[in-house]
Parts: C-alpha cells; structure tokens; sequence
DNA sequence: ATGGTTGGCACCCAA
C-alpha cells in the first residue's frame, strides 16, 4: 500500500450530467479515490469507460432509476464490505469498502428530510432521524480504523450555516437533526476532519442552492457533507480542502467535492 | 412572505 492516500467525496447530483466535471476533478486532484452520491443511475449504464480510462479501474456501484445512488470510484484495491439500508426501504444510500491496509471506507448519502421538521406531519423527516438513528447503532458496533464520509445533509455548527437563527427550522440545521448526528458522532469517538483542519467559527460550506440569483455574492451556504475518521486514523490524516471553486463550474453541482490526505 | 433551479423522466417529484 501507498504510504499516501488521497480520497475525495462528492455530491454530484447525476453523474451522467456532470461526467465532464468529474473528469475535470479527477485530473486536476488525481485523488486515489472518489466518493459519489445522488449519482441518479442504475449500474447498468453508469459511465464506467472515463473512470477507467482515468486509471480508477476499481468500482463498486450502487443505484437505481431516478434518485440517489452512490459508487466508490479507486486507483487502488478495495474488496466490498456491506451496503446496508439504514432505511429498510431499499434505496441505494450506503457502500462500505475495506482497503489494503485494513481500513475501511464508507460512503453514505443520509436522506434529505423534505421540508417540514416534523415526523407526524412528514414522514420524510422521521425516515432520517430513523436512519441517523441506526447509523449511530452501526457506529457503537465498528471495530476497525474508519473513514465515513458522504452527504450528511445536516449542518450542525452555527459557522456551519450562513444564519444560524434563519435556519433554526429549516431541515438540515434544527435541534433535533443536530442532536442526532452529535449521538451518531459520540458512538464512535467519531472525530470531525472537516473542523479539525477548518476549526469552527471559520465560515465552511460545501452546498449552495442552485435558487439563487448569484450563489457567490449571496453566499448562503450549508455545511452538508462530511468526512469523519475513528480516532487513530484522524491521526494520519494530513490535510483536508473544500473545493469551493467547483461550484463556479459549468453546470455546476450544487455540491462542491471535499478533499483529504493520509499518510502512513 | 414567496419563489427561486435542477435532473430524470414522462409529468411532476425530490432535492
């Protein structure tokens, strides 16, 4: 095994649409591995050829017609581990990969939650805390060096939001989805990347509403997506970027890919 | 206070 690993993990929002940005990433990043979800395809015809023309020969897909999906694109070996439904509903939300040096990586899309924060009168928003709910039982239960990462669609620090207070009923920052992932965060000893390497207050987004007349200029943000690592490979890790400037590409995800480095 | 955009797919749903 290297003694480097780069992996990156990315909201693409249709992998199809966006294969010429993806491609762009990959050669400009040359991560060893790439993270996908709300890749919006079935395996049968997800776009394989320019990830192998790329050198990431190793895939593991994940997807169905129309919504989510996830894949884990490599340049090194990786053996499948499991794609558990947090869910129990069937939708492709979770891969999990061992590496060759023994740690696993997984790669989850949490679901949204529609847009009322209240389970009775949502279902949608109870499917999340459910799944959080049982994420945080899986995590109680891992004995190996991990690194999850993915879509979390929660904000859970004020800094990680462009206003707390407008955003104190707005799926993805309430109370309660925050007091869910700091239970999934504390049953694992689950330690944060993203905000060990770009410490709170400092203002870390990472999606953008596509319904802004100038994302840039209005700049309100969400911290959504994720990287965390079990204590002893928090450790290794060496840097950690969000690549904001991918938001200004063509026919943009609004997602923009996080970045991090390992040495061993 | 409301509506604003996007992709997949077949008309509107989820985000």
């Amino acid at each position: 095994m290297n003694d480097r690993l780069k992996i990156a993990s990315w909201n693409i929002n249709s992998v199809r649409a966006r294969i010429d940005i993806v491609e762009r990433l990959l050669r400009e990043e040359e991560p060893d591995i790439l993270c996908l979800q709300e890749t919006k395809v079935v395996n049968d015809i997800f776009p394989t050829a320019m990830f192998h023309q790329l050198g990431y020969t190793h895939q593991v897909l994940h997807g169905q017609p129309m919504h989510h999906g996830v894949a884990i694109l490599s340049r090194v070996p990786m053996r499948e581990d499991d794609r558990l439904d947090w869910q129990a509903n069937g939708e492709p939300r979770h891969i999990g990969v061992q590496l060759e040096n023994g740690f696993r990586l997984e790669n989850v899309y949490v679901p949204a939650g529609g847009d009322i924060p209240d389970r009775t009168l949502n279902p949608k928003f109870g499917q999340k805390l459910d799944f959080v709910e049982r994420m945080t039982r899986w995590s109680e239960t891992l004995k190996t060096p991990t690194l999850i990462v993915g879509d979390f669609n929660i904000a859970p620090l004020e800094s990680d939001v462009w206003s707390h207070k407008q955003l104190l009923d707005v799926v993805s920052h309430t109370p309660i989805e925050v007091e869910a992932l700091a239970g999934m965060q504390a049953a694992h000893g689950w330690v944060d990347l993203g905000r060990t390497f770009i410490p709170a207050p400092e203002r870390y987004y990472s999606w953008w509403s596509y319904r802004a007349k100038d994302w840039a200029a209005s700049d309100r943000g969400r911290r959504l997506d994720h990287m965390w690592a079990s204590p002893q490979l928090a450790a290794q890790a060496t840097t950690h970027r969000v690549l904001e400037p991918c938001r200004s590409w063509t026919r943009p995800s609004d997602h923009v890919p996080l970045i991090v480095e390992f040495e061993f």
